[in-house]
DNA sequence: CTATGTTCTTCTCATAACGAGTTCAACTCA
DNA sequence: TGAGTTGAACTCGTTATGAGAAGAACATAG
C-alpha cells in the first residue's frame, strides 16, 4: 500500500503525520543459512556476547541500511551472511548461494529494547568455510540442527544446552519446514551440492533435510525420470563409495525449475490432520 | 536477529547507535485479499486520491501501529482490511477470512517519498460486501484480476486501464501465484465458500483461480477420495445446476490440512523449465 | 405438459507413477 | 583373496491419473 493510506479518521493529520516521530520500527534481516556437513543439516549461528540474551545463540542478522546507502532486502541478507561467514559477496562461494525470502516477524516484544521487525531470509549453500567470530558476538559456527531440540510448535525441548535467542526457535523452525518442502517440488538440493554431484549424493542431501532414509533404488529412478533435473557429464566419480561399490556417475544441475512429478517425502499420512 | 549484531567496524558505537536516528524505515502492512464474484476472481483495491500515483488503484494498506498501541503484523492486516472493507473485526466475516503472510517488499525506491518496508498479506475471503470508499481513497471495490493485465513478470500490459501504484503489480501477481499453489495441496479452496457448498461450487473456485476449466467427472472422484477434504452433510442443495441437472449434495470442509494426494494444475509441463 | 438440453454422479479403460523388493556387477576394506 | 557394500537397473502389484461414456435428475422453452 501506500503510505499515506490511512483510517479515515486521520485524514486531518496527512500533510504532518509522519509515524517515525513518535512510532518508531527497526528493520532487520535475518539469515537462515543451511549446509551440509558430515552428512547432517548444520545451520550457522552466532553466540551473542551482550545482553539481551547473552551466551545465547542467534541467527546472523542486523539492521536494513534504510536512507544513507539505502539497500534492498536480499542484498542485505548477502551483506549479513558475508559478513558472518567471512565470504566476499563477489566472485565467491556465496555465488552458488540460493537465497529466498522466509518470512517476517515483528510480534511486539520479540526483542525486549524495542520494536523490530525482521525479514528472515533462507539460505542454502554448499559446504562453506567455519566462520570467525567477531564484533560482539562471542562465538560463531554450522551447528547441527539436530542438536538444536527443536519442537514442531517452534520451541527447544528442555534441556537443550544451545538456547536460541528471541524468536529465532520458531524462525529457523519455519527456515526448515520451507526447506524440506521445497526439496520436494524444486531442484533446490543440487543447491547443497558442488558442481558435479553423483545420485547418492543427492539422496544423502534429501535424506539429511528430510530427517529419515530414502529407497536407493527408486530415488535413483525418480531423479532420472524427472525432466531437467539433472544433466549426465559421462564421467564417473573418482571412487566408489565408503565402503565399496561401484563408482557413481555424475550430474549436475539441469534446466527444470520445478520438479514433475514431484519427489514427494514418504509417510506423511499423519501430519496432515 | 538482534538488532545489536553487526558487522565488528561498528562495534565501538554499540551503545550511542540507533539507527533510527539516521536511518528511518517505514514499515506498512499491504493486503492481497481475494474473493469471487460472479464465477470470476475478484481482488479489493482502493483508488488513490493524492499523489503519488494520484488516480491509480493500490491494495489496502497503511502503518504498522509500532510502540503506541502496538500491534502484531497479522493484526494489521486484519484492521487494515476491516478498516476497508467497513467489515467489524469481531464476530463477522471476517472470521471466517484465511489470512497468511505473503511476503515482505522493501526495494529502496518502491515509494517515493520515503523508504518503506511493506509486509503483504494474502487473504482468502467468501463472498463480501462492497466496501465504501473513504478517507483518502478516491474509490474501493472489488475489481475482476482479469481486468489488471498482470504479467508473469509483476508488471501490467501496456493499454490496461486501471493502473497498479506502487509495485503492486508484482506484490499482486505473487499473491495469486501463492493462492494457485495453494489449492493445489491444502483445502483452502473451501475458503472461497460459505459454510456448506457442493463439488461443483468448489469446482468453480478452482476454475476461477487456475482460469482454467476441469473434467468434473475427474475433480469429483479426487476431491471424494481425498482424506478429510470435505465431508458430507447428507443433505442435498435445494435446486439444480443454473441450466439443469440433478440437486448436488451438500458438503462442509474436513478435518485435513493438507491434501494427499494434491489436486495438481493440469498442464504445466510448459512452464517447468 | 412435453421436449430438449444441461448438469451431477458414477463408471470404464489405458497409461503413468509409486513402494517394495530383487539382481548383478563393481568396488572397498580386512 | 574373500566378505561385505554399493550403484544401477529391473520386476511386480497397487494406486493415481486423464479422457471419455452413461444414466438419472433437473431447468427451461415452447
Amino acid at each position: 500500500m501506500s503510505p499515506d493510506q490511512r483510517p479515515a479518521d486521520e485524514s486531518g493529520f496527512l500533510a504532518a503525520y509522519d509515524p517515525r516521530d513518535y512510532d518508531p520500527v527497526s528493520v532487520t534481516v535475518d539469515v537462515v543459512a543451511l549446509t551440509i556437513r558430515d552428512g547432517g543439516l548444520h545451520v550457522l549461528l552466532v553466540r551473542r556476547g551482550a545482553a539481551p540474551f547473552a551466551g545465547m545463540w542467534a541467527l546472523p542478522g542486523g539492521f536494513v541500511r534504510g536512507v544513507r546507502d539505502a539497500e534492498d532486502l536480499p542484498d542485505a541478507a548477502v551483506r549479513e551472511l558475508a559478513e558472518e561467514t567471512g565470504l566476499s559477496t563477489e566472485g565467491g562461494a556465496l555465488d552458488r548461494v540460493h537465497l529466498e525470502q522466509l518470512g517476517t516477524y515483528g510480534a511486539p516484544g520479540r526483542d525486549p529494547r524495542m520494536r523490530v521487525v525482521s525479514v528472515a531470509y533462507l539460505a542454502f549453500a554448499p559446504e562453506l568455510p567455519d566462520p570467525e567470530a567477531g564484533g560482539d558476538a562471542a562465538d560463531a559456527g554450522w551447528v547441527p540442527v539436530g542438536a538444536l531440540g527443536l519442537t514442531e510448535a517452534g520451541g527447544q525441548l528442555p534441556g537443550t544446552t544451545r538456547r536460541l535467542a528471541f524468536d529465532h526457535a520458531r524462525v529457523l523452525s519455519d527456515g526448515l519446514e520451507r526447506a524440506r518442502a521445497k526439496l520436494e517440488y524444486t531442484p533446490l538440493a543440487t543447491a547443497f551440492c558442488d558442481g558435479t554431484f553423483t545420485i547418492p549424493e543427492l539422496r544423502a542431501v534429501y535424506e539429511a533435510v528430510w530427517g529419515e532414509e530414502l529407497h536407493a533404488g527408486n530415488f535413483h529412478r525418480k531423479v532420472l525420470s524427472v525432466p531437467g533435473f539433472v544433466e549426465s557429464t559421462g564421467d564417473t566419480a573418482d571412487r566408489g563409495g565408503r565402503r565399496g561399490g561401484p563408482r557413481p556417475r555424475l550430474y549436475r544441475t539441469g534446466d527444470a525449475r520445478l520438479l514433475h512429478p514431484a519427489l514427494l517425502r514418504p509417510g506423511r499420512e499423519e501430519q496432515i490432520r
